[in-house]
DNA sequence: AGGGAAGTCGGTGGTACTCC
DNA sequence: GGAGTACCACCGACTTCCCT
């Protein structure tokens, strides 16, 4: 089996910085490389040996339990209340079973690691699961093609990454930044990539940008950002030092924020005030438009069949829980007066509650993505509780998953109910507490970490088939849905709902040794008409994709119109609407890559300052020429330009296909590499019509680069990129290395 | 009321496939 | 072979409903 040790990670994590000496670095790397398969060999040998004890005693708890509780199940119907209690009572069996196995928990993680480290180890199974699940799903056929198939190859390479990532998390290093480390002649700080601006370079060059008014980009920080990492003594200009096309320029004034958001925010470990109130009042109208959807799908659309109506209990005396909405949570919720945050941090309040505290008290609070400055708050504060409550970490996996009875928590905590929610909650001081729940209950999952074993697998028909007697069966109740399949909670329910249609696909085929489904579903490339009707249903429902599925007649899924819509269509719709005269039939081909596309691109991503690849957020990207595209078309646009300029790289360098060229974004100083590629980039960029260039530095072998990355280029590049190419005047920057044309 | 789970939508990375 | 399209799986946020 593929789960690693966690001790691997550690000695990943202490590994993870070394010194910059290159020999000591290789050797060192094929010392950590031969640990490792050392470690995965002995303790393979060790788990047959032993049948895999440890975990698998505990594992066999689990399922004695699941099964108990199926069998509680079975011995009444669905429905009963006794059945529930007694599956429950199961359920707490199969908890106690597995805390007595013992050794369910996983080897004790070195203080402070916590999550991180669990996050980690995650990674590294998902990685080992997929291997392992190409191994066994491949065919043979598939077999036959797949030894040197170009994708493994990719695959290889991501896996590298992958594991520099992983090695970098575990030395709290930016994840993107990860590349870095094996392929850098710069000292790497751990936790310099941590703060809240992008890279060293852009911290000199905003100061220098406060001081006066200037043109730029629109966000453009002073940097190059991702695509420098500059350094004042490596790249003496940056990008209002060169000509650039003025419609991709706006004047701004210094101190301009960033609106990249998956910036960090260096104010975020508790947001400003200023800062949360425009959050409030973005989600405020987000929210509003969405529930007014809600209300009005729900007067569309037929009544939800929810667990209980699912399974027949029309007959319950249960009464429908009043609504608290507008009541600010009833007596729970005093009248707030300026400051909220007790309120916030310890009252479970509604949505409704917190609506109507934030419109009509002024009352503000977070909402959106929890920043990585907030998780750690919120890992320190965890580990501040486990420590001060002597647990384990599996001992504080089950206390976060216990309910009811606090004497069932572990190592007897008796803790009020949501003592650690509102512990956890007043570390943060500005997010509701139901909101941090949420939160933080994903990192512990019901079923435990090990729940899913069949994670990033592909389903199977099969698979299928048993998810659909299992919904059958034991209606919506994902929980055990997906103890019966293996598979995660929201796994099973992203499935149903969302590719199989509600079963839709199934509906023929779903029984016992039945027929083979009968496919609903329709797949492949969407018809005219097909695009029509989606625009309509889009026109009139807005994104209720559920809806505008069902009103397609289950042909196309929710998850397949929302795509179709937002990746492909939406773009050229707006722009349509925009130049009407551009509309002149096939709407598919309203849109070409303009000539200089390529270039446009990089600029307009320049212009986004991301911190790495990873931080480019397509949607933001401004430029009208190319906007239309659509998020997807243009990511995979740079992706492949990208591409390209690693080759240019490559060959500039002599590096081997299996070499990495590090494209990671901000550190103190500049990657050799990466400038390298940058420079290769920018020259693409250049090479493509765009008034940009950059200064370079005495590495990079220009000349070599821009033929390669010439002869590198597509035919449709050619095509489009090229007679604009010629007309570009010379030496628009000078340089030592820059490619004059 | 507190806590838990389901329903829904959206973001994202990866990749297979088709078209040119 | 590159570009574009389509699909998939996972994850996260949020709301609503349900249960104790």
């Amino acid at each position: 089996m593929g789960k690693r040790h966690r001790s691997d990670a550690a000695t990943d994590a202490a590994t993870a910085v070394e010194p910059a000496d290159e020999g000591a670095r290789k050797a060192a790397k094929k010392q950590r490389k031969e640990e490792k398969k050392r470690k995965r060999l002995d303790k393979d040998a060790a788990a047959a040996e032993a049948g895999t004890a440890g975990t698998a005693e505990a594992d066999q708890a689990g399922l004695n339990g699941a099964q108990g509780e199926q069998d509680a199940g079975d011995e009444n119907t669905s429905d009963d209340r006794a059945a529930r209690k007694a599956a429950k009572a199961a359920r707490k069996e199969a908890k106690k079973a597995a805390k007595a196995a013992g050794n369910n928990a996983p080897p004790e993680q070195p203080a402070g690691s916590g999550i991180d480290s669990e996050q980690v180890e995650k990674k590294k199974r998902k990685k080992d699961r997929k291997g392992k699940g190409k191994e066994v799903e491949a065919t043979p056929e598939q077999d036959e093609t797949a030894t040197v198939s170009p994708v493994k190859e990719k695959r290889k390479k991501s896996k590298k990454r992958q594991a520099a990532a992983d090695a970098a998390i575990q030395a709290g290093i930016d994840p993107s930044l990860a590349s870095l480390l094996d392929d850098r002649d710069f000292p790497v700080y751990p936790g310099a990539f941590n703060g809240g601006v992008s890279n060293a370079g852009a911290s000199t060059s905003a100061a220098a940008a406060a001081a006066e008014p200037e043109v730029a980009y629109p966000n453009f920080n002073g940097s190059f950002g991702y695509f420098s990492a500059v350094q004042p003594h490596h790249y003496s200009q940056t990008l209002q030092d060169i000509p650039v096309d003025p419609s991709l320029i706006e004047v701004r004034a210094p101190n301009h924020a960033s609106t990249s958001a998956s910036l960090p925010d260096p104010q975020d470990p508790i947001v400003s005030p200023t800062v949360e109130h425009e959050v409030r009042l973005e989600d405020g109208e987000k929210r509003k438009a969405k529930d007014d959807k809600g209300k009005k799908k729900k007067a569309d659309a037929p009544p939800k069949k929810r667990k209980r109506a699912a399974a027949g209990e029309e007959g319950t005396t249960r009464t429908k829980r009043k609504k608290t909405q507008g009541t600010l949570g009833a007596e729970g919720v005093e009248a707030a007066k300026g400051d909220f945050t007790e309120q916030l941090v310890t009252k479970w309040l509604r949505a409704a509650d917190l609506k109507k505290l934030a419109d009509e008290h002024g009352a503000t609070y977070k909402s959106g993505k929890f920043s990585k400055a907030e998780d750690d708050t919120l890992r320190a504060a965890i580990e501040a509780f486990r420590a001060e409550q002597d647990l384990t970490q599996d001992e504080l996996a089950t206390l976060f998953n216990t309910k009811g009875d606090p004497k069932a928590k572990p190592n007897g905590v008796v803790a009020p109910q949501n003592e650690i929610w509102t512990r956890l909650a007043r570390s943060l001081g500005n997010r509701p507490l139901s909101a941090v729940y949420t939160h933080v209950k994903l990192w512990y999952p019901v079923g435990g970490k090990d729940e899913a074993e069949k994670k990033g697998e592909k389903w199977t028909k099969e698979e299928d088939e048993a998810l659909a007697r299992a919904v059958k069966e034991l209606g919506n109740s994902w929980v055990r849905i997906g103890q019966e399949l293996g598979r995660s909670r929201d796994s099973c329910k992203d499935r149903w709902t969302k590719q199989l249609q509600n079963g839709a696909v199934l509906k023929a085929g779903t029984g016992a040794g039945g027929a083979a489904p009968a496919t609903v579903k329709k797949q492949g490339k969407w018809s005219e008409e097909e695009e029509e009707q989606l625009r309509k249903l889009y026109k009139k429902h807005g994104a209720q994709w559920t809806v505008i599925s069902a009103e397609m007649g289950g042909a196309r899924t929710s998850t397949q119109c929302r795509t179709k819509w937002t990746d492909y269509l939406q773009r050229r719709e707006e722009k349509k609407e925009n130049e009407p005269a551009a509309d002149k039939g096939d709407a598919a081909n309203l849109w070409h890559w303009p000539k200089e596309g390529s270039a446009r691109l990089v600029h307009a991503i320049a212009a986004l300052d991301p911190k790495d690849k990873t931080d480019i957020d397509y949607k933001k990207v401004s430029d009208p020429e190319i906007a239309p595209q659509g998020a997807k078309n243009l990511r995979d646009r740079f992706r492949r330009l990208m591409e390209s300029a690693e080759k240019s790289v490559r060959e500039e360098k002599g590096m081997d296909e299996e070499d990495e060229v590090a494209f990671a974004g901000s550190s103190t100083l500049p990657s050799r590499s990466r400038r390298l590629t940058d420079a290769a980039l920018f020259r693409a960029g250049r090479h493509h019509g765009a008034t940009l260039g950059r200064v370079s530095n005495a590495d990079v072998a220009p000349r070599q680069a821009q033929a390669s990355f010439e002869g590198g280029q597509s035919r449709r590049f050619a095509k489009t990129d090229k007679v604009e190419a010629s007309r570009l005047p010379k030496g628009q920057v000078e340089g030592a290395g820059f490619v004059e044309r």
